[in-house]
DNA sequence: GGGTGTGAAATTCTTCACAGCC
DNA sequence: GGCTGTGAAGAATTTCACACCC
């Protein structure tokens, strides 16, 4: 059997251990060598995706985020003009910084006036996407069976989950917020063939990479990841990481350097 | 009343707006104005926390959590020695950087020999603080009444919580995992008694702000911040957010950047 | 051979400061 | 007066490449 480890650099693409993808193997790849065939896609994808508009950073759409939050604060309690200062001094982050990351989409603002408070939140929304919908599976939907609200806020957010997976034969078939969950097996074809374009992956750790390479092949190319696991995805595939428990490890971090005391 | 905005900056370090703060005010400073107590507290944490070690970035603290769970994996299935270039496969970072961050804090590996697995997994262990326990409080316990596992995984990173409070009155009195939960209002007091080093908040976003402040003056100096809200604190003070929803509209945008032919 | 630790270069991100506008 | 948008300077972070070690 072929792996990760066996191909140079300059052939194989692939950035993991190919031990990790393999318990799904079986499912779409009966005799040849899976991680050849990934890293073909891996590899593909890399190009395809590498003509990109000017690369924006992550943290400037973190920002992005924030300045949408506040600017509904301000629209909700009835403010028409704010300017950078003002959304600046609610989330903490220095006037110049905004007027930069917003300068990477357009001009949005008018000098000595401000921003006009609709407009811009619109614009936020255009440039966060947040106006066409999008597709996205779930996959372990153990978080969204206890959290009902959940739902309505990713539709909030144009996000709409089209399917649901799971790993775990107890909750295939079980019925949440009126879907079907249906065996992992089917991920690659059944998400395809939705056109899903994101995906929330949920499952044991150990699992957590397979299922990202499998979602990577059906082309979703922007997952949450809520596992304490780390995944790795080709260029081109964005990953967020959402782990409560590993938070509050890097806090202790900080927790620790305050008293040099004891 | 006086408000932030009244103030110049060079008198006044309180970086939000003081509405966000007021609701709870009357709970510890009856008379005499709030930003300014609440300001000159947040000028002499300043100055106290400015003569730290050496500023390590938030990136590599996020990154050290990364190789940790690798190097867990490793140990896990009897790997002794590893390579910069084992991990980084891994966790998807490239070798030279794995290397330059542990650099930061000592020499823990041999040259053509490695890193011994055990070896470094308890010195990322060290830096993180990890082996120290931590006191943390959780104000709005309503994820932790729902996911008991959470309870154990917070132990696991000697995270270990003291004590529980709501601003829903609903929730007041309540029993969880056999902590009773107290009001807000007795939050600063409590928690300076606790001596409680970190926090977990998780009330309705327009309270949050409000929440985080009272915490810094108990002291705390590293929180976890779940809700939508952003929350402004004086440097010193750590906050890390966890926000599924607020992470997904963050996807958002890089969904849309795929098809533009759409 | 392979692997670490580290100066120095390269790149990316942030701040500063000011022209231009109202 | 105040505020935006942006070139240029400054910081920070990442990559490169090589000395040194086994």
């Amino acid at each position: 059997m072929e792996s990760c480890k066996a191909c140079t650099a300059a052939v194989c693409p692939f950035p993991h251990d190919i031990e990790m993808a393999c318990p799904v193997r079986a499912q779409f790849e009966k005799k040849r060598c899976y991680s050849r065939k990934l890293a073909d896609y891996y590899t593909s994808r890399q190009q395809s995706a590498a003509p990109d508009d000017k690369k924006i950073s992550d943290r400037t759409i973190t920002r992005l985020r924030w300045y949408l939050t506040a600017l509904n604060g301000f629209i909700e309690q009835g403010t028409v003009r704010v300017s950078s200062q003002d959304i600046g001094r609610k989330v903490g982050v220095k006037p110049g910084l905004i007027r930069r990351d917003l300068s990477h989409f357009g001009e949005f603002g008018r000098p000595s006036i401000g921003y006009d408070a609709v407009f811009l939140r619109d614009r936020l929304q255009d440039i966060l996407h947040l106006d066409n919908a999008k597709i996205i599976v779930w996959v372990g939907p153990r978080r969204l069976a206890e959290d009902a609200s959940l739902m309505g806020r990713f539709a909030e957010q144009n996000c709409h989950v089209a399917a649901l997976f799971s790993t775990d034969p107890e909750w295939i078939g079980r019925n949440i917020a009126g879907m079907e969950v249906h065996p992992v097996s089917s991920l690659s074809e059944k998400a395809m063939a939705l056109g899903a374009q994101g995906a929330v992956i949920e499952v044991p750790p150990e699992k957590a990479q397979s299922v990202a390479d499998l979602l990577v092949l059906a082309g979703v190319t922007a997952m949450l990841n809520l596992t304490s696991a780390v995944i790795v995805t080709p260029p081109g595939v964005v990953v967020r990481n959402v782990d409560v428990a590993a938070e509050l490890s890097a806090l202790s971090y900080y927790c620790g350097t305050k008293d040099k005391r004891e």
